[in-house]
DNA sequence: TTGAAACTGTGTCCGTCGGATACAGAGTAC
DNA sequence: GTACTCTGTATCCGACGGACACAGTTTCAA
């Protein structure tokens, strides 16, 4: 059973503090060997090498030189160490580009998250579910919502356009990590076509479109297809509220 | 160590035969208590109820009035089984409203997966990470990208629209199980306010737009608004085409 | 009719995981 | 110096996924 699921409100307030509060130092006993920031990477290190489910409070103890049990000393359980990774995975949010308007900040920031997802790939199955999130998350939301405000969206819309792309970065990053490295050509459709061979009266949509993109051989662009399609609707609803 | 990550090849083989292949029933031996259907029901039940976390073998043999050992005589492991009850949540794709345009079928498709989605939180981590896809899966691929043949676009294209809907959905699904059910006003407000009370100026435009939000107290929009805007920006790319 | 073969479900065992608990040593404040 | 507090450790536990050997059951072939 997941502490996630059962654990309730004491172990949120845990996590709320580990996340957003800088402990203050206590001054009576020995000196702490490590910190958060030693755990979180050492897990980010253990994730990016050989993904999730390689990180166990076992492993990335011996990572730092320390007994597992030791790691409970910072971190109350597993999740919560997660949730810290998951923050020094994503970073602070990037400035966006100098000078730039709602629709060239946007684009900057949705490439930047894609790039942090597909940086560390453990990090899309890691953050689904019910989830604090952590200051430099919301970080990246600030930016967002900053890029088009006083475009005349409402509030609620702001941070439904943040939704948005967040989660078109996710799912093409889950797309790319899910192709295996060893066909660099035609990612998506060499997989699909071996699944169709005999089945094409079953799909023919599928099996033209796959056909098609295969003939033209062209790079996957699945992303900026996607991200040109949000930023052309976002256009056309910002270039209406300006109208009326 | 999931086995996901070091399986390789032969699990892979194993469970397409699994998902694609309906067994030739020996005919020696004891027939078989159980079937793949009973085995992935019990298990969707279960996750459906208590989570994912909750599936177990041991579990899911316990709903069956079977030994856990038993489900490995049809399912060669834990990940084969999850794959099964992904196809069985997920179900045959709905038929297309008669007569309509390729942007109502889009936005019929968009709004039932988005459905099961929500129906089946479970299945949103379930479905994260390098994947074998099943028949049903396969089946809305070829509803969505039926939809908007005949419009100009090309193959890779069609195949883009279809990976952009389903991250709306998911992205959207996501959120919703993230909202805790005790709060059915402002889902998503209150737990930001609770996070930017105190750090306004550090949030400013997050802010700004959870406080807008909160005041128009409009309903929770977020996928409507999204889809909205991906319709667009793909009606716009499909007039584009039509011109030239 | 009588094995032999094949298949199903069971019981037992193992390694690994996250985590609780008790304890020993180290450092600080009085 | 001594009491207190904090750190890291050692040991233990239950639950998990899974391997393996075995017993019972059904069908096929002689």
């Amino acid at each position: 059973m997941d502490r996630a699921d059962a654990g309730g409100r004491a172990d949120k307030r845990k996590l709320y503090e580990l996340l957003w509060e800088t402990p203050g130092t206590p001054r009576r006993g020995p000196r702490p060997t490590l910190t958060l920031a030693d755990i979180a990477r050492a897990g980010v290190a253990i994730a990016d090498a050989d993904g999730l489910a390689a990180v166990t409070m076992q492993r990335v103890a011996e990572s730092l030189d320390v007994t597992k049990m030791a790691l409970y000393r910072y971190v109350p359980g597993k999740a919560e160490l997660v949730a810290l990774m998951i923050e020094t995975a994503i970073g602070e949010p990037p400035a966006p580009p100098p000078g730039a308007g709602w629709r060239e900040q946007l684009d900057h920031w949705a490439r930047q998250i894609y790039d942090r997802f597909r940086r560390h790939p453990w990090s899309i199955p890691a953050t689904v579910g019910p989830r604090l999130p952590g200051p430099n998350e919301m970080g990246w939301l600030e930016r967002a919502t900053a890029a088009l405000t006083g475009t005349g969206l409402r509030g609620a819309e702001l941070l439904d356009v943040a939704v948005l792309l967040l989660g078109h970065a996710r799912g093409l990053a889950q797309q790319d990590a899910a192709t295996p490295a060893d066909a660099p050509g035609q990612h998506r459709e060499a997989a699909f076509t071996v699944l169709l061979r005999g089945r094409e009266e079953h799909f023919p949509a599928v099996t033209a479109a796959v056909r098609s993109a295969a003939a033209h051989n062209a790079p996957d662009q699945a992303f900026d297809f996607g991200l040109a399609r949000i930023l052309d609707g976002i256009a056309l609803l910002v270039e209406r509220r300006k109208r009326s």
